[in-house]
DNA sequence: CGAACCATCTTGTCATGACAGGGTGACATC
DNA sequence: GATGTCACCCTGTCATGACAAGATGGTTCG
């Protein structure tokens, strides 16, 4: 229907000898072509056929990677015809930077205070070598963060970070450096994509004594994974926050009333 | 580590003669196992091997199966021990299509049952008022109901509409019609656009004994203005959520890096 | 007794090959 | 020109087989 386009990719290839799955690099590869726009929404895909040949590698790996993109939305498929690049999501109307609640605590002119509960260089879990995408015995700068708002202990963070990329990293002063700005200015890694996952729990003793309220007080948990640009996912962490104190605001539009199921 | 389970299944096979796939018939054997709790939370599944033996398919197909129910959150798989029936959450996933709640829970296999604690109109609070631009004395519709996954009370919603936009919802039968669903068919007002804040509370005296749980337990509190085609407010509601069961999930892509926290 | 090792379980990754079934367009037929 | 057929593209489904890598528990060795 839409015209179609070039067909040629960035001179990306998968690099066989990456400890990286291939299913993996090829989904980041189409990714990157998508979020860049090379590809437009409507755009039919090379078929699965020619993605093997181009990318040398079997069908079963090509079906992986473009299943993952599928049920991010990012692709649709259709029996008989081909995958195209789906519409834009609701992502890209996701209203101002203010995801957070330090954002908007500082706009509101309240002053943020840091304490560094522990920077160092650890070996990475196994959870976080899979966020992360690391192989086995990479190490992670591990980042342990109380933060105070008007004196009072709101939220603690556990943030991890792949260490090969963020060397000097445990020299920096945390209580007064932010740590996406850090990213940013110091590594030219911008965070462009983030992932996360909000519930209320009840504090237990750990962290209700950190923050300094009564056994199972209402906390807000989050996970959260970063990526920059091409996918890499660049930090995970989990922030403990008093639910009393900390609201998340977000708007969410559909791009066309399309009205199905 | 926790005691398993008995393996047995409730004597579901693969009709091979069906023209449904056999992954989809698997995944719906095994999500019938879980949303009856027959395999409950942390249960470990029998592995991939064993179940291709039971079901006499391919490791393949069996991969396929258990792949969608990862992906759905139902299932948890962790290499080199096995797979796992996930903590139930009911996770609201902005990813996809759905807006409203019961989309993304029926979604997930569950089956949600409602009893309407209150259906009438009334006239509109100022809060509410100015929340949906309504003028002085124009009156709302207000329908509180209690939702209810597997027999338990998770969810009460209280919402808000202007009654001029809707005549005769009164007579609706919430019981069995989603809200959002009734708007779009009966009075051709789809839902394009949500505000939607997030915060961990405790229960009070009021939200505990309607949800069946103990004082101070954590509840997830959502305030929510929907809005159709040109930015009409049409509902405003609040709902209050058991948060051991409730999880929010979404992403978000930055055009622009500015990254703060 | 404690540490190192290894067999054996698990899921993760990847290739190859096959056929089914939907969609499209060229072509022959009416 | 309208219509129907059919080769040929596409994705969907499924089997088989192989090896890697993480986890576990028992055994062996110091």
């Amino acid at each position: 229907m839409s015209a179609n386009h070039s067909n040629r990719l960035s001179a990306s290839e998968i690099d066989k000898s990456s400890p990286l799955p291939y299913h993996y690099q090829l989904r980041e590869i189409l990714r990157a072509e998508i979020v860049a726009e090379r590809w437009r929404r409507g755009d039919q895909l090379p078929s699965e056929h020619q993605l093997c040949d181009m990318f040398q590698v079997s069908r079963t790996t090509v079906r992986e990677a473009l299943d993952a993109l599928v049920n991010e939305g990012l692709l649709t498929r259709e029996k008989g015809l081909g995958t195209f690049v789906a519409d834009p999501k609701f992502m890209e109307t996701w209203t101002g930077s203010a995801i957070g609640f330090s954002d908007s605590i500082t706009q509101q002119g309240y002053l943020i205070e840091t304490k560094v509960l522990e920077l160092d260089i650890k070996p990475a879990p196994l959870r976080i070598r899979q966020e992360l995408n690391l192989q086995a015995h990479e190490d992670i700068v591990y980042l342990k963060r109380l933060r105070y708002i008007l004196k009072q202990p709101i939220l603690i963070v556990t943030s991890y970070m792949p260490a090969r990329l963020f060397p000097g990293m445990t020299e920096i002063d945390f209580t007064v450096n932010s740590l996406y700005q850090t990213f940013r200015r110091e590594y030219n890694i911008p965070v462009t994509r983030v992932k996360r996952s909000i519930e209320a729990i009840a504090a237990d003793e750990d962290i209700a004594a950190q923050l300094d309220l009564p056994l199972g007080f209402p906390i807000m948990f989050i996970e959260n994974t970063a990526y920059t640009d091409g996918g890499t996912p660049i930090e995970y962490y989990n922030a403990w926050r008093r639910g009393d104190k900390s609201r998340f605001q977000f708007e969410y539009s559909q791009p066309h009333p399309s009205g199905e199921r």
